[in-house]
DNA sequence: GTGGTCTAGACCACA
DNA sequence: GTGGTCTAGACCACG
């Protein structure tokens, strides 16, 4: 976590919790990991330190993170949770995935042979 | 184009848009055909006709619309144009979503696989 | 005058007008001669009688038309009164040049450079 | 940009984005400089905010100006753009004055001769 | 304090 | 009746 390329027309915030996310979902941010401070991680992205904590009070909210009092923030350790959101997301994002190609006039056949088809080139 | 769902958080302008522009490329409003005038469009919408006639400019300046000084305003007759913004929609929509995948740790033949298991299942 | 591409952004009758102001000045109407009637010449046009009536009124109050009224409208006779209008505009279209080009930051050395270096390549 | 003489017949918002290219583009208002805020220059220029508003979003459209989140709103740093815009926008004013000049019946030697005899004349 | 969006309501030119 | 523009004034998210 130490760069994010922000897009302007998304809040901020809203950036860094997305980010922090799927670094946690994805296992770049293992369980039990210790977060940067708030100071020194609001530095190293270039945010305010009030849009920094509202990313990570979200993300406590969503059980992602939680507060030690003395010691710091933390990943959670209940890898069951990060499992379930993993898989919910991305039901999610698969879902919203067909029904653009559905609205984009595709069924189906076509989105999956458009989507193999894809495979391998570059990007 | 009668009702639209809208999602706060969305600006209203940019969801009628969207739309405009899946209806158009997906070929629900064909070629040529008749927009609904500006503040009857507003009304069975539910939005302000300033609203609506700032998404029906952004659609005329992607060249999508076209208008006729007092006759109204039509969709586009250059279907060239229409196929070649569905195509590059679509890749765009399959890039974000096998990047969001990969982000969220599967590789591209799981998620091919969960593409495919899904096809059948309930949406 | 049988053909006019028409801009959508800029009132048919206006357009009309320039037109004629045009064909006048640089004598493809010379002086004298007849102006197709209003009903055909709108036929012609595609545009609405209304419009091109609009129109030719505001060449007759220039004077550069008149309505002799059984036989029909024909251009001025007065030569002199064209050769006037004629220079009067190019005096202000020179002016209105200029003043674009020094305002995009050309000096008038470099603006007519520009233009001697385009002459001869294709439009 | 403090005054500016709005010509009625012409949309206001469509002369202050003119003014701002021919601002941007002859470096009257270098890269990166920052625009006042929308509601302070609304008022110096006498006109609606939304109207500016729009104005300042279709230079953002066009590349010219970005917005930063809560920041304000800057030019773009972007000076290739900026030049290219600008090289573009004389070609175009240009060929323009020399289609209308011909259209008035002058060869391009004479509108040359013209141009030219014009410099040092009072404006 | 910054930009962004929206509504309400009005007026205009054009055909 | 069509689109286009403008004002006034309000509310919101963000930082």
């Amino acid at each position: 976590m130490v760069k994010i390329v922000f897009d302007n027309n998304i809040p901020i915030y809203s950036q860094i919790v997305d980010r922090f996310v799927i670094d946690i979902c994805s296992g770049t941010l293992p369980p039990g990991s210790r977060i940067t401070p708030v100071r020194e991680l609001a530095m190293q992205l270039g945010v305010n330190p009030n849009t920094l904590q509202r990313a990570l009070g979200e993300l406590e909210s969503m059980g992602l993170l939680f507060t030690e009092r003395t010691a710091g923030r933390f990943v959670t350790e209940d890898a069951a949770l990060i499992d379930a959101r993993r898989r919910e997301m991305s039901r999610s994002v698969v879902s919203e995935f067909m029904e653009k190609m559905r609205a984009l006039g595709w069924n189906d056949e076509e989105t999956v042979k458009l989507i193999t088809v894809r495979r391998g080139e570059n990007e």
